[in-house]
DNA sequence: CTTGACCCTGTACCTCGGTACAGGGTTCAT
DNA sequence: ATGAACCCTGTACCGAGGTACAGGGTCAAG
């Protein structure tokens, strides 16, 4: 982890500012730690810092925002959901590509292209010439 | 879908040049909408242009490179499944969230916090000060 | 036969998520 | 007490993935 990226997501709000040590160094709790954790954590799952942002305010809310965490929650939960089928879906059709890739060629019907992209059109996606 | 886009995807070589109109406008053809459409779902999940233009050429491979695709393919797959098992945390701690967040302030363990950023640390992940 | 909405090529620019200086201070080991 | 190896602030730059703009052609509707 570099320490530029730290003083970014600090600059981002992210992270709290730190307390300091006498010399002026940054002085970073167990929290903080756990915060940078859970961003890592979070980018990998394809979340922006945008959207991270909002997860740990999210998680750091007072009971005021009960009912907007609860929205916040629910839309991520829907968009979760979409990735693990989306994720799920490219997996299958890996895992046929891995089973027919042995056949002579013709007979290869490309579970990438065939099984994944072709695959049920869904609500927001053909949006006239996409 | 920026025309633009499209246009860039063309230069990087993820889509086939097409075919041209005498006026000289690009015809595409039905492949190249679903390659596209691959495209843009693939890059939901969180693959890189990169990633998708090895997943393209898997797809396209000649019986020659059977095993790279195998290979490949096995790679992805391993990947995609740990994005699975970390979409699914994700999803339960958003759940536990939802379900712990009436509760009183006190007795909230943020489940965002605790059970996702301290989740169980993988090989790959503590690297001396991440 | 013009006007508006598209397409063409080419080049420049933008956002996101960092990363790298420059120019200086601190700390610790030798 | 000196030098390597950190930290500080500030500003500049990078690669990925687009997006926009300039300057021009095409084409169908009125």
């Amino acid at each position: 982890m570099n320490t530029q990226t730290l003083r970014y997501y600090e600059r981002r709000g992210l992270l709290p500012e730190p307390e300091r040590e006498l010399s002026g160094y940054r002085a970073y709790t167990a929290d903080a730690v756990r915060t940078v954790r859970f961003i890592k954590r979070a980018q990998r799952l394809g979340f922006t810092l945008d959207d991270i942002e909002d997860l740990l305010h999210l998680a750091a809310g007072g009971p005021d925002h009960c009912d907007a965490v609860r929205s916040m929650a629910g839309t991520r939960i829907a968009d979760v959901d979409r990735r693990i089928a989306d994720l799920r879906a490219m997996r299958d059709a890996l895992d046929r590509l891995v089973t027919t890739c042995d056949q002579p060629r013709a007979q290869r019907e490309c579970p990438i292209l065939h099984g994944i992209a072709h695959h049920t059109p869904r609500p927001e996606e053909p949006h006239e010439h996409d």
